[in-house]
DNA sequence: CACTCTGTCACGCGATGCGTTACATTTGGG
DNA sequence: CCCAAATGTAACGCATCGCGTGACAGAGTG
């Protein structure tokens, strides 16, 4: 993305205020996406900070998965009321 | 939520493999939904873990927009073209 | 009164993002 | 060819934060 806009990873870094060495660490994928680095992202490309945070999310919520199987494995299920279902997906939905 | 299963904090927290701490302090919004908690709650209710990590996303970010509003503000705005930024919004749209 | 659940505080541990410094490698221009 | 800028990688210290643990006080109930 950064070469599309004609910008080397130290000036990029520089534009948004941060380390050359935190940049690098994102791009690298050592580092996670944070929230104030994705508004700054967002700021910079125009590209929603939500976006990138999505990516991160789901990144971590399978790494997550992944570390917690069999733990997962022993938590019960429980059902939910469909009423209450719908109204959270709702108010999900409302939120995009 | 947690009425609505019949459970106090309590039992949720035994159920949940954590201490009775750790899930009072994400009800009482003094602690993060982190990638593990927001699996097992999902593991629990039977709510996904991306509703609950959505949730944590959209309040992170509004602090971090809120705390960084001076620094945004001097960062340069880039124009990505087009083309790029349709097969980005794509390629996000696929991974829901 | 005794018991449970709950809310709140403090302490320590481990993980992580970030800045800084330093060094090696690669790339492009004089 | 040589030098400078850019890049990749590593290590150190700092601050923050999630988590477990222990402890204490208040509310509700048998």
């Amino acid at each position: 993305m950064l070469p599309e806009l004609g910008l080397t990873v130290t000036q990029a870094a520089q534009e948004l205020a941060i380390a050359r060495q935190t940049l690098h660490r994102v791009l690298a994928g050592t580092a996670a996406v944070t929230p104030e680095m994705a508004a700054r992202l967002a700021r910079l490309c125009g590209i929603s900070a939500h976006f990138w945070l999505d990516l991160q999310l789901a990144h971590d919520l399978w790494h997550a998965q992944r570390a917690l199987a069999d733990t997962l494995d022993r938590i019960p299920a429980h059902a939910l009321p469909d009423t209450l279902k719908t109204d959270i997906l709702a108010c999900h939905a409302r939120t995009l």
